[in-house]
This record gives C-alpha cells, structure tokens and sequence, in this order.
DNA sequence: ATGTCCACTGGAAGTGGA
C-alpha cells in the first residue's frame, strides 16, 4: 500500500538555495530527490544539513558549474557509477547513478548547448549521443529504472508557453528533439506527459521578462521509466509552489511516485484506477 | 539586443554560464 516519492529538481546553486531544498524536503518528502546543478565542489555539498533532515546522500560535484547528487530517506543510494560512459575525457560532473533498494536511479544535468550553433551545442548532441547508448543497456537491465533529471530539451510546442522568442534556443533545436525523441523510442515512459497527455506542464521558468508572473514555463526537467519501472507509475505532478518563494531556482522539483510493492501485476492495476485522481492536474 | 541570477576573482565590478 505503500509508494515511493521519486524527484528531480534543478537547484540552480545548493548553496544558495539549501533553505528551499530544506523547506521542501521537510514539505514534500520524497523518498529519493535527484538534484542539479549544485554549482559547488565536493567538498562544499552541505551533507551535515541534508543529514539533519533526515537525508542520506552521493554527490559529485564541481566548481562554479554543473554538479549532481542523489538523496534518499530511508535507504541508502549505492553508487553504480558517477559519470556517463563513453569519453573519459569529459571532465563535467553531469552523471551520478545509485541503486537505491531494488530500484536504479540515474540522475543526470544534460548540457544546455547555448549558443547555437558552436561547439556547446556540439558538446550537447555527443552527451546525448552517450546518454542514448547508456540508457539502452539501463532499460535492458531488468530492474525498474528511473532516469530523472534537467534534460533541457523541449520535447515538443506543446511544453512550452510559445516556441517563438525561443526557435534559435538550443532546447528546441530539432537535433535536440531527435535524440530525445530516439532515448523515448527504446521503450520509456516520459512520466508526466503519459498521465497528463493534454494538459499545459511547465518545470522551468527563466529569470528574465516575468516569466514566472506570466506563467512562461518550459517543461524540460524529465522523470523516464522503463517498463519495470512504468508497472508502478502511481502519480506525478510539479511542485510549483516551491518556485513562488523569494530567490528561487528557475526550475520546480518535478516528481513521480512508484509503487512499493514489487508485484508488478498490484501496481499496474492499481495505476489504471488512481492515475488520474491520485494528483491535481499540474498546470 | 535585452532581461536575471549564481559563482568566481579579487578585494569592485566584470565575466562566464544558464
């Protein structure tokens, strides 16, 4: 009867905004929250105060840019790996994944690619490249899987408030979209377009032109299942309220909750009869 | 082009990145 809260949330620099992530983990508590861009070394990832909210964690993390963790209550994430295969030289900390009780978690800060184009955007399209390579074997893993993170892709129009004053963006490039597009087509469930097909979801709105006041969001932050994983798919939803505080992240922590239970048989029925009541519409 | 925010350098305001 049980679920398992799972969430990723751009912080946009955890020290910054460690009051916010406090005041939601307290708020929210998910069971497993996949943070980005911690904008912070190693060493300064604040784990005496994730401790003391009742938080275990892994971390890695990098100066001035980038920086991924992994926080779970009431288990502990083992670290399976902390960057995407496929180039050792790619000395950004943008990959951290955990196998947290019978689930694997991979959290990932996909390259923004601005300006484009240029050798960011190239940067972003190999990421990709690599991200589609790693997530095949994941799917293929036979465990419920869950690869959560800031994709800052744009999937289609309809995640965003108008394409207009962002066609040449990176986030909409049609090369974006293809891959993202490519990393679905192995069999993901996107989370929250699967249980809300036709309803406006925004994760991320910038700091410029009252985006926030104007609800000009864009979904990029992405919660991807595979099939074990999907089985369990309960509800999912967008913490907005978190966004409205003062000297917020420009992103919302974005989330799904699983069943507990490992008969997949329990969950998929109970999906089919609490899906769409179990969470308000995310608008 | 612009808008805003965070982190870093250097010790103020400018730069890079988003």
């Amino acid at each position: 009867m049980t679920s398992l809260k799972i969430a990723t949330f751009n912080v946009n620099g955890i020290r910054a905004r460690l009051p916010h992530l406090l005041r939601w983990l307290e708020r929210e508590q998910p069971d497993i929250a996949c943070l980005q861009e911690l904008k912070a070394v190693s060493e300064g990832f604040p784990i005496l105060d994730i401790r003391a909210a009742g938080y275990d964690a892994i971390w890695h993390g990098q100066r001035s840019w980038n920086g991924v963790a992994i926080l779970t209550k009431g288990a502990t994430p083992v670290e399976i790996r902390r960057a995407l295969p496929g180039d050792p030289d790619d000395d950004h900390s943008r990959y951290v994944e955990a196998e947290v009780g019978d689930l694997i978690v991979g959290c990932l800060y996909l390259p923004n690619g601005n300006p484009q184009p240029g050798p960011k955007f190239d940067y972003k399209l190999r990421w990709f490249e690599r991200l589609i390579a790693h997530g095949a074997e994941l799917y293929a893993s036979g465990r419920p899987v869950v690869l959560a993170g800031d994709y800052n892709v744009v999937p289609t129009d309809f995640d965003i408030y108008n394409p207009r004053s962002w066609l040449k963006d990176a986030l909409l490039q049609p090369e974006s979209r293809e891959c993202y597009r490519r990393l679905l087509a192995q069999g993901w469930t996107d989370a929250l377009r699967k249980l809300y097909p036709e309803e406006r979801i925004y994760t991320f709105w910038d700091y410029f032109r009252q985006s926030w006041q104007r609800n000009a969001g864009l979904r990029i932050d992405h919660l991807l299942l595979n099939a074990e994983a999907a089985a369990r798919l309960l509800a999912a939803g967008v913490d907005r309220w978190v966004r409205d505080q003062e000297k917020p992240s420009d992103h919302a922590p974005t989330w799904v909750t699983l069943d507990a239970e490992t008969s997949a048989k329990t969950a998929r029925k109970r999906a089919g009869t609490q899906a769409r009541t179990a969470a308000p519409a995310p608008t």
